[in-house]
DNA sequence: CGTGTAAGGAATTCTGACACG
DNA sequence: CGTGTAAGGAATTCTGACACG
């Protein structure tokens, strides 16, 4: 279910390292809501490294000139498809299931 | 070749959530030589997926009773078996390709 | 041996705001 | 709109040491 990719563990510190991104901009982005990152008890960002990835593709399109709404349109619609291919994985897994029975 | 479990990343204070281990043990086990986190510019400890995982299983030896020094000579052992698995492996990577060729 | 804790300092992160454009 | 920056405060982490056992 929670792979490690998923876990919301790492520091924005870290996750500015990580992709360059000043602590301005990976804070303004999720200030529009093109990703959520976890939150400690008292109040520090947490990132997972799917987080990471997104921020990665937000700097590309950026440096293209495309504006954050837009981008997160984008985005969502990635999810979308990824919840979509989700689904018939899990249908397939049924199906098996069910015809072993 | 790096993977995310790999990566150093975590800092000390959310592998102690994910653990359950308390700052002071994190360090100690670390003083004894049974894992090496990274460091950060100014000397802050990253660890990885991994490193929580085998905090994980030192958490249970000590449970147990058993000395840090115990397990570190543990460690290493699964250590050199992961080593040796990885090396079958690319070995009957190299076989392939070369019949391939 | 393994772990807790108080101590002082340094580095990190947070929020809200002003600036420029 | 997107990003930088200075500001003040709060939370995190670091190291070396003393304590107990």
């Amino acid at each position: 279910m929670s792979s490690y990719k998923e876990k919301k563990v790492i520091s924005i510190g870290i996750v500015s390292e990580l992709t360059g991104l000043s602590l301005r901009k990976i804070r303004y982005y999720e200030e529009r809501g093109l990703l959520s990152p976890g939150r400690t008890g008292k109040g520090g960002r947490k990132y997972s490294f799917d987080d990471v990835e997104t921020l990665m593709k937000i700097a590309e399109r950026r440096e293209e000139g495309v504006q954050t709404a837009e981008i997160k349109k984008e985005l969502n619609k990635e999810k979308t498809k990824q919840k979509i291919r989700d689904e018939m994985i899990k249908g397939q897994l049924n199906a098996h299931f069910r015809m072993r029975k």
